[in-house]
DNA sequence: AACTATCGATTACAAGTGTAGTTGATAGGA
DNA sequence: TCCTATCAACTACACTTGTAATCGATAGTT
């Protein structure tokens, strides 16, 4: 599945999972509300994914387009499973409790799970 | 809260949740069934817990015992709620739901979910 | 008293990560 | 046609992480 992604590395992701494919200096100007990074510290971010399998680039001009090449839903599937693996022996239940205590889910997030766990119970 | 430990270091960490205080030799000890470091890495990584403030020491002889100085329920609450926010901006329910989906909660899991997601509607 | 096993402390070193600068090519404007 | 802005490629460098080895002190054994 390609190897692990970095920390900053996921900021470059999310950016191309909300919009793709983009040239690098899109990708800098729609992370410029948060991050403060020099357009080469984004260059260097997007090699890094392309060397590890999480992009792929096509020629545009002179430029590439990046394109991520795992789903977002199938590295954030991965990320949980191993952070409960890490923690709880592979439970989910007691991380889906920390998540449900602390980050303060919405009525409306409460009765989607609901709606998800009864789906489940079959 | 302390700085961020690493994937190997949790390793360390999860023996010290189960029983504490420990020395080292013990740490290596249950670490051996499934972990085949050399007692020289389990101390490497003990050592860097203690500097990063994440165990404190205890002196016993000539060797120290060691015990967590932060919670297994803190720090699985934090890194659950750093994934979410990376993730998907804070928000618990998506990620509870790749969690629900693929960890394969047991009916025990999804009874025990119910009740909870009910005690946080109220 | 001498020897050995063990402890913590110190040092090692390659790979990964965060954060860039420099270089050489080139497209587009003056 | 020449200059400048911009692109990808290459290089840089300190810090973290994984995985140890060595060193000096000492507790326990002979």
């Amino acid at each position: 599945m390609a190897q692990r992604i970095s920390q900053s590395e996921l900021d470059i992701m999310n950016v191309l999972w909300e919009t793709s494919p983009l040239a690098a200096s899109d990708v800098v100007e729609r992370l410029d509300n948060d991050k403060d990074w020099s357009s080469h510290t984004v260059k260097t971010l997007l090699s890094r994914l392309v060397e590890k399998g999480a992009l792929s680039t096509e020629a545009e001009g002179r430029r590439y387009l990046y394109t991520p090449l795992i789903a977002k839903n199938t590295y954030a599937s991965h990320a949980a499973k191993r952070l409960s693996e890490r923690l709880f022996g592979g439970r989910a239940a007691p991380l889906v409790a920390h998540l449900a205590q602390d980050d303060g889910l919405s009525d409306a997030d409460i009765e989607e799970l609901e709606a998800l766990l009864a789906r489940l119970k079959k």
